[in-house]
RNA sequence: GGCGGUGUAGCCAAGUGGUAAGGCACAGGUCUGCAAAACCUCGAUCAUCGGUUCAAAUCCGAUUACCGCCUCCA
């Protein structure tokens, strides 16, 4: 049985999707004004990762997550680089799936974008502004923060804290603006060269939040699942888009709230943002790094979980993973050599195996315990490769068990390419030279294999070929 | 100051009452023509102090260090 920790409640909660056999998740996603770092692409791996257990449970999931796409922040830039807010947006959006694709990340069911949706955002202001919820001001709109009974629940805030902490944040134009410092605003009016939308309430653009409300609300319905995003959207992002969306709709918003930790860097273990400019962008990392390697310890660390990030995490994933992959290799070799049958002690074993991966993954997603589960498989598979005698339907068995586990964390098994006709040849030379003790020739054919990065291994049930990259 | 989270072997990390999973690195061994891969062996009393208990890393209290949120941020 499946168990969340649900940042509202703070609490392991049994979950409980609204229909039985699917789940509805929203995730927030990255504001497109640069490339996304890896601390964005943790977010999405994180929540990539509880989409594939999710799936792997039989649960249909409809996942959808949004492109911030107007923001002060996309202005700047835009207006720094002498080009229109889309094209820069456009640019980074397509990045943004070029390096999720990279880290073989599912696309999702759908990515609404802001401006996409400003109709939608506006009837939804309209509403909020005759429900008494919300105020127009000098052409913007503000929400009454107070006004929402629960306002600073999910974070755990303080409202006289928050009012306090906001006065001493908010410019002077905002103070007069605002009937409250904790107010936020829904729609922002336009400033000289802009880019702006007309509304009722007049010429502007939406506030951050109102957008992942609409949009939400629009795919999911006004109650849905599980609502994610990193712990950094908790407050204030969240909190608002909860009091935007329960003041409208007069019901729950999400059941389940989930937020992954951060990725972090230096002695420190400061948390990487773009803000502080420590950070790293995905779109540089895979020209160093295997993205496969970035992926698998991304998320084979438990979603709440901080990743320290340095060089010594990624030798340790790509060591892992190669062990994984490893054993994969050897038992797809060994499949070659099999006997028809089964063996029923070692299928039990398999079976057993991934009932303690389940119980791994269903205690919110622990990803350690899970990849823990699957080094016992690879162990299990690398053992039983070498018997002497094996069984092809066990084989496949743990082959299939393999492939489908590693798949929960975005790494695909089931890929490797076979031998070409001059490798097989040149394998055959090889093992020719062997039965005459030509040791010479068969290392040096070797050597020469290695160089183009193929990697031989004889064993009781012939030469083995594998690829390093 | 408020709220949340961390502190377990050289490193990463699991474990929420019954004498510390797993991985990486290191070392030794088996196998091999040599190698590779694989397998086997090898290490910690759990930030500190005090308390509860027959029994605590695990509960309670205090202390301490670090991170995050409280303002844009995944």
């Amino acid at each position: 049985m499946l168990k969340v920790y649900n940042s509202f409640t703070n609490q392991l909660e049994t979950f409980k999707p609204i229909n039985k056999r699917s789940v509805k998740m929203y995730v927030c996603g990255p504001t497109v004004y640069n490339y996304i770092h890896i601390g964005n692409a943790r977010s999405v791996v994180a929540f990539d990762t509880i989409r594939r257990y999710l799936e792997y449970l039989g649960y249909y999931v409809t996942y959808v997550s949004n492109f911030t796409d107007i923001d002060d922040k996309i202005i700047n830039e835009a207006n720094k680089e002498g080009i229109s807010y889309d094209v820069l947006t456009n640019r980074y959006i397509d990045a943004f799936m070029e390096d999720t694709a990279a880290l073989n990340v599912k696309p999702a069911t759908n990515n609404p974008r802001a401006t996409e949706h400003i109709d939608d955002i506006i009837k939804f202001i309209e509403e909020l502004i005759d429900d008494g919820m919300a105020y127009v001001s000098n052409g913007s709109v503000y929400f009454r923060a107070k006004k929402f009974k629960n306002y600073g629940k999910l974070s755990n805030k303080n409202i006289d804290e928050l009012e306090n902490g906001a006065s001493q944040h908010i410019t002077e134009a905002e103070a007069n603006e605002k009937e409250d410092p904790i107010d936020f605003v829904l729609w922002k009016k336009v400033k000289l060269n802009e880019v702006y939308w007309d509304a009722p309430f007049g010429k502007g653009r939406p506030g951050w939040h109102i957008e992942c409300s609409v949009m939400s609300n629009k795919y999911l319905g006004n109650n849905f699942d599980i609502h994610g995003g990193g712990i950094d959207l908790e407050f204030p992002h969240h909190e608002n888009e909860i009091a935007q969306s329960e003041s409208k709709n007069k019901e729950k918003f999400a059941n389940y709230w989930l937020h992954n930790g951060f990725v972090t860097v230096g002695d420190q273990n400061e948390k990487m943002s773009k803000s502080l400019g420590n950070f790293i962008t995905v779109h540089d990392l895979i020209k160093e790094v295997n993205p496969e390697v970035v992926r698998f310890l991304m998320s084979t660390t438990q979603y709440r979980r901080p990743i320290a990030y340095n060089q010594e995490k990624v030798t340790e994933a790509e060591n892992n993973l190669k062990k994984i992959k490893n054993a994969y290799n050897n038992l797809e070799h060994r499949m070659s050599s099999a006997d028809e049958g089964n063996d029923p002690k070692i299928d039990q074993e398999v079976r057993q195996i991934q009932a303690n991966f389940q119980d791994a993954m269903d205690d919110d997603f622990n990803a350690q315990n899970g990849i823990a589960e699957v080094y016992e498989l690879a162990k299990l598979g690398n053992i039983y490769s070498e018997r002497d005698f094996v069984f092809d339907k066990t084989i496949s068995l743990i082959l299939n068990r393999l492939n489908e586990l590693s798949s929960i964390f975005g790494i695909d098994l089931a890929t490797e390419d076979l031998a070409d006709d001059e490798v097989k040849s040149l394998i055959e030379q090889r093992n020719n030279a062997r039965k005459n003790k030509d040791f010479a020739l068969s290392d040096k054919i070797r050597d020469e294999l290695k160089e183009k990065g193929i990697i031989l291994e004889d064993t009781n049930a012939g030469t083995r070929f594998r690829r390093e990259n």
